[in-house]
DNA sequence: TTAATAGTGTCTCTTAGACACTATTAT
DNA sequence: ATAATAGTGTCTAAGAGACACTATTAA
């Protein structure tokens, strides 16, 4: 709960000074499936601790929003992308001294968003800009990272990579990194660039087809080079969902 | 991260009452299985709001301690139990409202205890009594709780439900919820308990036995009553481990 | 001998993974 | 014709789940 009953954390009539308290902020760890790598969003920092490193977008929570509001709202402000993200919680890290200016509990989240070339309405859409700072802010492979991240944020990322691996497996999350109309090929290049490594052509789209409730095709083929033209299809939920 | 590089991020010569803060708090829902039921463990509250209603333990985290240690020092205010205990971080809630006093950020954890009658050293293994406080403690059947929990503790222990039943097929959680020997029967039990339905006997003692490094059979039988005596056995690790 | 729990094997079905060729298009 | 990608089926091995009887003990 919030309090229990000893008494000293009854908080009826409660002094909002009377305790110290720790801050809160988010921190986002978003990814997107560019040039079939995947790649994370960072910022640089201008300010000491850290000055000059890259770290991961985020910022306080305000005393009125909620978590994954705050957590959507530093995304967007680095990415000027609001729609069309999944956004999750990922796991608080609140472990005295990760920040060394003062107590910082830091909830972190997970963005995916869909792939910045995808043909989407917009056309920077998940293209960073610096938002409403002026911090360079960009898309880094996550195989060729900066050297030293800011603050804990190497482990904070490297949870959310192995989470987001984890959830290809049973979820339906890669809809959250694919344009609305996608080709067989494209959606098993996305997994492909996600879990670094290749997967077998024929036992992924026996697998995809036969997934309950997962695909639909559409009446469309995406034609592109000198080649038979591919199939498109969509996904039965714009939402992840749970696979059976 | 802690705070990007906007300008009213910065923390550089940051006075700690400039900005309002959220509370921040831990909450712990653990279970443990005893007579054959899954319990959790609910406080009483004795003051507003929701005094009279039974709520889960915790607390503010102070501010040089760890969110799993100030977790796990709620816990033992409750229990007196601090060794045995399996601790993950579960869920942050974070909704503005969800406490009416102020704003209240609390970090779920999910507990697993030895179920009390298990023989453990020390009697009153995992018996609630009260702790620190006058408060009322007691271990309620996850499928018989009281009326209506305070605040959005139902949702946190909905969580955590779902949880722990999900994690008893890939991992080895139940290691925390039994003695350190135990019976193929009574390892059988307690995952039905926690999954509210029965299991085959054969089924269940074939892939137990075929998982990879999980049990160990000891030279030591338990016998019990009018019946065959049973090959008692021990967790491989004693920490839940990750099963393939 | 009875009541109570421990312990044991087979068959079927589904799923995962290895593996190679034909189809269609633009140039 | 060639280069490039789309699209397709079979076999095997492993795991999940249904299913019923014998073994050992205390009373």
């Amino acid at each position: 709960m919030d309090t229990n009953t000893v008494l000293g954390d009854d908080l009826t009539g409660y002094d909002p000074a009377a305790f110290e308290r720790p801050s809160v902020t988010v921190d986002v760890v978003a990814f997107t499936a560019k040039n079939d790598r995947l790649h994370v969003l960072l910022v640089r920092r201008g300010v000491a601790p850290f000055a000059g490193a890259w770290a991961l977008p985020g910022g306080f929570v305000k005393m009125d929003e909620d978590l994954d509001d705050a957590a959507r709202r530093e995304l967007s402000e680095e990415t000027g992308l609001t729609a069309n993200v999944h956004l999750e919680q990922l796991y608080t890290f609140g472990k005295p001294g990760r920040d060394p200016r003062t107590r910082v509990i830091s909830v972190a989240h997970m963005a995916l968003l869909p792939a910045p070339d995808s043909g989407l309405p917009g056309a920077l859409a998940g293209e960073p800009h610096g938002g409403t700072d002026a911090a360079e802010a960009a898309w880094w492979p996550v195989d060729t990272l900066p050297p030293a991240l800011a603050f804990d944020h190497a482990a904070i990322l490297a949870l959310a990579l192995s989470r987001l691996r984890a959830k290809l497996g049973y979820t339906s999350v890669a809809v959250a990194l694919l344009p609305p109309e996608f080709t067989l090929s494209e959606l098993q290049r996305t997994y492909e660039t996600i879990l670094a490594r290749p997967l077998d052509k024929r036992n992924f789209r026996k697998k995809m087809l036969a997934a309950e409730g997962l695909l639909e095709a559409t009446p469309r083929q995406k034609r592109d080079g000198a080649h038979r033209p591919a199939q498109l299809f969509r996904f039965t939920n714009r939402e992840p969902v749970f696979l059976g």
